[in-house]
DNA sequence: CGCTATGTTGATCCATATCAATAAGTGTGG
DNA sequence: CCACACTTATTGATATGGATCAACATAGCG
C-alpha cells in the first residue's frame, strides 16, 4: 500500500471551501487515512458503475470525466486543480455515474469515502459545506442541460469561447484549455462539426490558429451568442 | 396576505425525507411562516431569473419546470406530489434557473427561503437531509445529461417508456403521465418527431392509442432500448 | 356545438453525423 | 536529429436524424 498523505499537500486541500471550516482534529483524521498519488497521463482513475471508494481531489494536472453507453462515449466535464470530483457518489454511497481519467500527469488525493461519510455524519459544519458544494454542482449541470437543449452547436461553441475568454482574463486572445476533439465531445458534437463551427464563427469575429483563439469583434460575437447568467455564469 | 398553513397539511410535508428528522419545534416554526395555496392550471409559480423567495412543496397536482432562451423553451422536468422543487436556488440564495407553472389544479406549500436557510444554519440534521436530497437531484440531472448526449431521440423514448412502465406497476399497458407535446419537449424533440418516434417503435412491440401505451413485446423493446441503471434507475 | 389547442401526416429543409482523404502535429526509437 | 508511426485536425462528399412548414384530423372545453 502507498504511504499516507504528505503534510505539504494539506494546505491545498484545506483551502477548498469544502474543508475550510472543519476542525483541525477532524481534518487531520481525514488526511491520515488518505493518500496522494502521481499519475501519468491517460490513466483510468475511476470506471463508471464501480462503487465509490474514494473521494478524489485533484491537486495538479487535468482529469476528464466521461460517460459511455452502447459503444458511444461522451466527455461530461474536465476537472482542474484544486477541486474534488464525484462527491455525490461518495455521499450517497452509490456507484459512480462517470468515469475519470488523467489527461496530463496529475497529482490526486484519495480520501476514503467511508471516512468522508463518517465525518459528514458527525461534523455538521462539514455537512453544511457539502450542501453548498452540491448545490453548486447541481446548478452547473442544470445549466449544462439548458445549454444542450436550448442551443445549437454553433451557439454552444460561441458561448463556450466567451466563457473561456472570461476565465483567462478577458484578453482578446487566449488558448483553448482542451484538445479540440475533447471540446467537441464536451459540447455535444463531432470533431468535424467543431471544425466547421469554428469557421461558422468567423463572420462573428472569431479567428482560430491551432489552439489559439482570437476574438476580433467581441460585440459581434456577444450579439450572436447571447450569453445569459442563467446558463453561462458558473458563479451563481 | 394569505393565512398560515393548515395543520392538516403538516403530515404530508413532514413525511418528506427532507423534513422527517427535524425537531417538532423547528418544523412548526417553519410551518408557521409558510402558507398553502390552491392554484388553477396554467398558473406561473416561478419565473427563471427571479430571486428564490420560497421553497415550494407540491402537495397535489402537477407542476412543470421549464427553461427558455432566445425565444426557445424546453421542459426540464415535471414534479408530482409530494416533493419539493428548486431547493438548490433556495439554499444558495441564488436566482431560479427554471420557471415553474401548474399543469393541473395544484396545492402548493410555500416556505420562505430565508426561513429554510435559517433552519439550515442551525439544524444540522436538516442540513444533512438537504445533502441527501441534493445529491439525489444532482445525480438525476447527470443521468438526464447522459441520456441526451449518448442516445438518439428514439432511444430516449424507448427508455422513457420502459421507465414509465416500471413506475406504473409493470403492466403491459399504461397511460402516459404527460401531454405528448410536453413529453416531446422533455425528451428534447419536437411533437412531430415524437409522433414519428412512436411509429418507429412499433417494430419493437410498442402500440399507441391516445395516451395509452401497450408494450406487446417487452424483450424486443428492452433489446432495442438497452436501459442501464447508470442512466435509467432513478433510485441510485 | 363550434372554437381552440393538440396530435398526426406529408413534404421539404437544415443541422449534424458519417465516411473518406489529406494534412499537420506529436512522440518514439534509431 | 531525423525518419517513421500514430494521433489529431481539417476538408469535401454524402447520408440521415430531426426540424420546420403546411394541411388536416381530433379531442377537449366553454
Amino acid at each position: 500500500m502507498i504511504a499516507g498523505m504528505p503534510d505539504s499537500d494539506h494546505p491545498d486541500i484545506r483551502g477548498l471551501h469544502l474543508f475550510a471550516q472543519m476542525s483541525d482534529e477532524r481534518f487531520l483524521a481525514l488526511m491520515r487515512g488518505s493518500y496522494v498519488q502521481n499519475f501519468p497521463p491517460q490513466v483510468d482513475l475511476i470506471t463508471e458503475g464501480d462503487p465509490s471508494d474514494f473521494l478524489h481531489v485533484i491537486l495538479s494536472g487535468v482529469v476528464e470525466l466521461t460517460s459511455a453507453w452502447n459503444g458511444r462515449e461522451t466527455t461530461m466535464a474536465t476537472v482542474r486543480p484544486v477541486s474534488t470530483f464525484i462527491l455525490a457518489a461518495t455521499i450517497k454511497d452509490a456507484p459512480y455515474l462517470m468515469s475519470a481519467k488523467t489527461l496530463e500527469r496529475s497529482r490526486i488525493a484519495l480520501i476514503p469515502s467511508q471516512d468522508v461519510r463518517n465525518v459528514f455524519d458527525t461534523d455538521s459544519e462539514f455537512a453544511r459545506a457539502i450542501v453548498t458544494e452540491l448545490a453548486q454542482c447541481y446548478r452547473s449541470v442544470v445549466k449544462a442541460q439548458k445549454d444542450l437543449k436550448l442551443r445549437t452547436s454553433l451557439e454552444r461553441l460561441a458561448n463556450y469561447l466567451l466563457r473561456q475568454q472570461m476565465l483567462t482574463g478577458e484578453g482578446s486572445q487566449f488558448a483553448l484549455q482542451l484538445e479540440k476533439r475533447k471540446l467537441a465531445s464536451f459540447l455535444g458534437m463531432t470533431p468535424e462539426n467543431l471544425s466547421r463551427a469554428f469557421k461558422g464563427l468567423q463572420p462573428y469575429g472569431v479567428a482560430v490558429n491551432g489552439n489559439q483563439i482570437t476574438v476580433t469583434d467581441r460585440d459581434e460575437l456577444l450579439q450572436f451568442a447571447r450569453p445569459t447568467p442563467l446558463i453561462d455564469d458558473f458563479s451563481i
